[in-house]
DNA sequence: CTAGGGTTAG
């Protein structure tokens, strides 16, 4: 009954009535008839900015309750078979039924396609060996097709399907496939199709199998689940996501309904095109049809909700699991951890990886990965040693990625000394010997550290042990150089860099402005200047021009838009931090003051003023000193006009210079410190906040007079 | 890889 239903409906579309009333809802693809609304809203809720600093799971609710109150309704409703709650759900119940006293359309088969068994085959030993041979042999298509000849068993149907999976690589399955068509000896089913489809898959021929798919249509065989599904992953492993969905869509027009295996596939699509809205209809009808979702799904999902970081999903799938009674496996666990570190909750992380090993679950070399990289990017210092502590007691698994994830991991807590035992570690074991990330990661700490000389000593030890040093490498060590103004140093290793195949990359290219705004003299200036130059010959232009006294602003302007244009966005604030440096330490102060204003101007500082109608806040710790310096200049010069003129003004002012944790803002502080003490204005240390200094309008609107003695302030 | 779906590094 349902068949010739779906088959009319078939006729309809394809006969091109559009009539939105008069078509049943499994006419299309179930994308197109899902209300939106309620995926608006919930995605908008997630649009913003996250929260400040969002709860962890056990008090989530309370604190945010839109989201439940927007997925309560859901989850008891979704279920519901009668149209009166289907109804109230829907925004526009009368599009989307036929005939609104039955229940909604099923868009999932709730039974999994099941497979064929196959009986004992005596033969399997002698074929298999044969396979075996052909696998080992044969590079021309005549001498495989020959050899094919030397069967040792007759070809029967179980005999062919049992060589067909055998062979490898795919070459070789197909051309036995197309073989055994021109033998024609017992009709070719669905699954020597799908057979032979897997093996294309492994090597990625997504157009032979479409080739295939299209035969089977024109020769009348059936395409089943497993067909549609061996399609849509190829096609997404080949990142063909529209053809992936054409043939999902096709399901549906040809009135063939998909499995749970065929659903999750087409989640996972959808969801690596970020299409998040699509998604959660496909799974809000999926589960309105009354299936139960796996933890393949639920691993879909959270991945997805990882990749945009969104701790609201995050939370949707962890309640849906439980509300759903679905236990978490191990890969469940491992894609969740990942995304609550890309949504940066190491506390969720946490209290994620206490319930796994709760409920009796190992963690693997990727679980531990992801929960040392959300400790270390934390700098969770003591739950990252906890943990260490745990993987050596509990002897979990370690592989080559989890060493180097620890040594990143070391880095950005500064630990030179177990950084420096994993290391050795590594270089004991047999299978995890250093490797250019490891390397890295050591020059990372050494550099961070400012040991300039055991830096260089791993960059001659690289040499002589052939481990390639790669661009990010090479970055950690001209930044350890430059600060420690080893300029020779520097020049050496950037030569032998380059010699050795680094591509200088824009971060590279900041680091060497950098060194080139820490010279102390013009023949280091100039050395460090012909290293950018073979890097960044734009950028060393505009490092002259902006020397010269005489450049007007317009031009600055034009050239500092071209080359930040041009630039990498991560490495766009860092190049307008040395450039004010640059100007700040040739006493080029107006200069720097027009790029700081630049860098406002082409959005490289954001949130650099925070303004409430209490407080306002000057936010420096993106900043390099000199920029610092120059922004705290510019904030006291509007300030002094602003009272001048004696407009509105907050109680408070507040500048934020972080405590320097981070690496980058070290010693922002008390260099910011030193240059209030210089211009004797009223910020102090705030005695709750540390990094950051206070001042009231009384203080402030006093010291700003005191510096205008004699003018009208009219 | 014994016909199909999900997870690791600046």
């Amino acid at each position: 009954m349902a068949s010739t239903a779906l088959s009319a409906a078939v006729d309809v579309r394809f006969s091109g009535h559009s009539s939105e009333t008069k078509r049943p809802i499994f006419f299309t693809s179930p994308l197109i008839r899902i209300p939106k609304k309620r995926f608006t809203a919930y995605c908008s809720s997630t649009s913003k900015s996250p929260p400040k600093s969002a709860p962890d799971l056990a008090q989530s609710d309370q604190k945010n309750p839109s989201l439940s109150e927007q997925l309560r309704p859901l989850t008891k409703t979704t279920l519901s078979d009668t149209p009166k709650d289907q109804a109230n759900l829907l925004s526009k119940p009368k599009s989307t039924w036929v005939n609104p006293a039955k229940p909604k359309r099923s868009v999932i088969s709730l039974q999994r396609q099941k497979r064929s068994s196959h009986s004992y085959n005596p033969q399997v030993r002698d074929l298999r060996r044969f396979a075996q041979k052909l696998n080992n042999s044969y590079i021309s298509e005549a001498g495989f097709v020959s050899a094919l000849e030397e069967i040792p068993h007759p070809l029967t149907r179980d005999n062919a399907l049992l060589l067909l999976n055998s062979l490898k690589p795919w070459q070789k399955t197909h051309m036995f496939f197309n073989w055994i068509k021109t033998q024609k000896l017992f009709p070719m089913e669905t699954i020597f199709y799908n057979v032979a489809m897997k093996s294309l898959r492994f090597g990625r021929q997504f157009q032979l199998i479409e080739d295939l798919a299209n035969e089977m249509i024109s020769n009348e065989i059936e395409l089943d689940n497993i067909t549609y599904s061996t399609i849509i992953t190829c096609a997404k492993r080949c990142k063909l996501f529209d053809k992936a969905v054409e043939w999902f869509e096709r399901m549906y027009k040809t009135g063939k309904m998909p499995d749970e295996v065929t659903y999750s596939a087409i989640l996972d699509v959808y969801a690596n095109l970020g299409k998040v809205e699509e998604v959660l209809s496909l799974y809000e009808r999926g589960r309105a049809s009354g299936w139960k979702p796996d933890p393949i799904t639920f691993s879909v999902l959270g991945k997805m909700f990882g990749e945009t970081g969104d701790y609201d999903g995050i939370r949707y799938v962890l309640q849906e699991m439980r509300s759903l009674e679905v236990q978490p496996n191990v890969v469940v666990y491992n894609t969740l951890l990942e995304a609550t570190g890309k949504a940066g909750k190491p506390g969720l992380a946490r209290s994620l990886f206490v319930e796994m090993l709760e409920s009796g679950l190992k963690p693997n070399e990727k679980t531990l990965t992801a929960l040392v990289k959300i400790y270390g990017k934390a700098r969770w210092a003591r739950d990252a040693m906890e943990l260490w502590e745990q993987m050596r007691s509990n002897s979990w698994p370690m592989d080559f990625i989890l060493y180097n994830t620890l040594l990143n991991m070391c880095a950005d807590l500064g630990l030179e000394e177990e950084a420096e035992k994993l290391f050795e570690d590594m270089k004991q074991s047999e299978h995890c010997k250093p490797d250019s990330w490891s390397y890295t990661a050591m020059l990372n700490i050494y550099g961070s550290g400012g040991n300039a000389d055991k830096a260089m000593e791993l960059f001659d030890e690289m040499s002589v042990v052939g481990v390639q040093l790669n661009v990010m490498g090479c970055t950690c060590l001209i930044q350890c150089l430059g600060k420690a103004r080893r300029i020779s140093d520097m020049v050496r290793v950037f030569g032998i860099s380059i010699e050795r195949g680094v591509k200088p990359d824009d971060r590279l290219c900041g680091c060497l402005l950098s060194v080139v705004s820490l010279c102390e003299n013009e023949d280091d200036e100039d050395r460090a200047v012909s290293c950018l130059e073979q890097a960044n010959p734009r950028l060393v232009a505009l490092v002259k021009l902006i020397q010269e006294e005489e450049t007007s602003f317009e031009t600055i302007k034009e050239e500092f838009r071209s080359v930040i244009g041009n630039t990498a966005i991560e490495a766009r604030r860092p190049f307008c931090n040395c450039l004010i440096d640059i100007c700040r330490n040739r006493n080029l102060h107006e200069r720097a003051h027009e790029l700081l204003y630049l860098g406002i101007l082409f959005g490289l500082y954001p949130g650099l003023h925070n303004k409430t109608a209490d407080e306002w806040c000057l936010d420096v710790r993106s900043l390099s000193v000199g920029a610092a310096h120059t922004a705290l200049e510019e904030w006291m010069g509007t300030l002094c006009k602003i009272v001048q003129r004696k407009e509105a003004l907050p109680e408070m002012f507040s500048a934020q210079t972080g405590t320097g944790t981070h690496k980058f803002s070290q010693g922002l502080g008390s260099s910011f410190a030193a240059h209030v003490r210089k211009l004797a204005a009223p910020f102090r240390q705030s005695e709750e906040k540390a990094g950051c200094f206070v001042a009231t309008r009384e203080d402030l609107v006093s010291w700003v007079e005191s510096r205008l003695p004699s003018t009208v302030t009219a």
